[in-house]
DNA sequence: TCATTAAATTGTT
DNA sequence: AACAATTTAATGA
């Protein structure tokens, strides 16, 4: 039977079950809860934030601001969603900027204690593969992405990332999102990204619905590129 | 449970 | 960006 620190940790990471009881427990200990408005920086490009990240409850944007000024997304992390192991493995500041676009509960686990599961839990390392891999993955798609100027193409991509099922497993075909918090995401503005929804609705990928969107074809929402 | 009001979200110019 | 229309949530009888 699973410890009692297992079901806590649980609540906040879905990879708790990938531990052994003993693991789950100094998890457990070297994690903390905290809480950031809509709006508010979690992290500036440059901070020295030693800490790994997962994102409890809410909605994260991870981003910088390019040569020339403009804002570039690199990829939004819904409930579920952790970040920040390359910062943490290799000592180094964030090259990047976290915001929170409404209010979010974040968990955050010390460095020590990253390191220390990094050096002794099997389970935890197998999810740090997975974890990385299905990031170069998106990495890569995001490449092409900034090439893409559709618009609609843009919010596909966008949508579609919040459906990743290797990094967020619990998700289903439905989730709350606000076509104002899907601007924010894809640096367009709230009726742009409304005339794309319903565009990508007339093509039954997606189902619109209020404060939130049901996937009907993800596959080829992720690999939409305009018409 | 229903009616009223406030707040949030989306559509339109 | 500002305004209007619509839907949801909260309140209290």
């Amino acid at each position: 039977m699973a410890s009692r620190a297992k079901a806590e940790l649980r609540e906040l990471a879905f990879w708790a079950d990938m531990l052994t009881d003993d693991e789950a427990e100094r998890a457990r200990r070297g994690v903390s809860e905290r809480h950031f408005a809509a709006g508010s920086y979690i992290c500036h490009r440059g901070d020295k934030l030693d800490h790994w990240t997962g994102v409890v409850s809410g909605l994260v944007k991870i981003g910088a601001i390019s040569a020339t000024g403009k804002a570039i997304t690199f990829a939004g992390i819904g409930a579920g969603g952790w970040l920040g192991e390359g910062s943490v493995l290799k000592d180094e500041p964030r090259k990047y900027d976290l915001v929170a676009l409404r209010n979010t509960r974040l968990a955050m686990m010390s460095r020590p204690t990253f390191m220390w599961l990094f050096d002794h839990s099997v389970g935890f390392n197998k999810f740090l593969v997975t974890q990385l891999n299905e990031r170069m993955g998106q990495f890569i798609a995001t490449i092409e992405h900034d090439r893409l100027h559709d618009p609609t193409a843009r919010v596909a991509r966008n949508i579609a990332w919040l459906f990743n099922p290797v990094l967020y497993p619990g998700v289903g075909q439905h989730i709350d999102i606000t076509q104002e918090e899907l601007a924010m995401l894809a640096g367009l503005s709230r009726q742009i990204v409304g005339r794309s929804l319903r565009t990508l609705e007339e093509a039954q990928l997606l189902k619109v619905e209020r404060a939130g969107l049901t996937v009907k074809d993800i596959e080829r929402l992720s690999t939409y590129e305009g018409d």
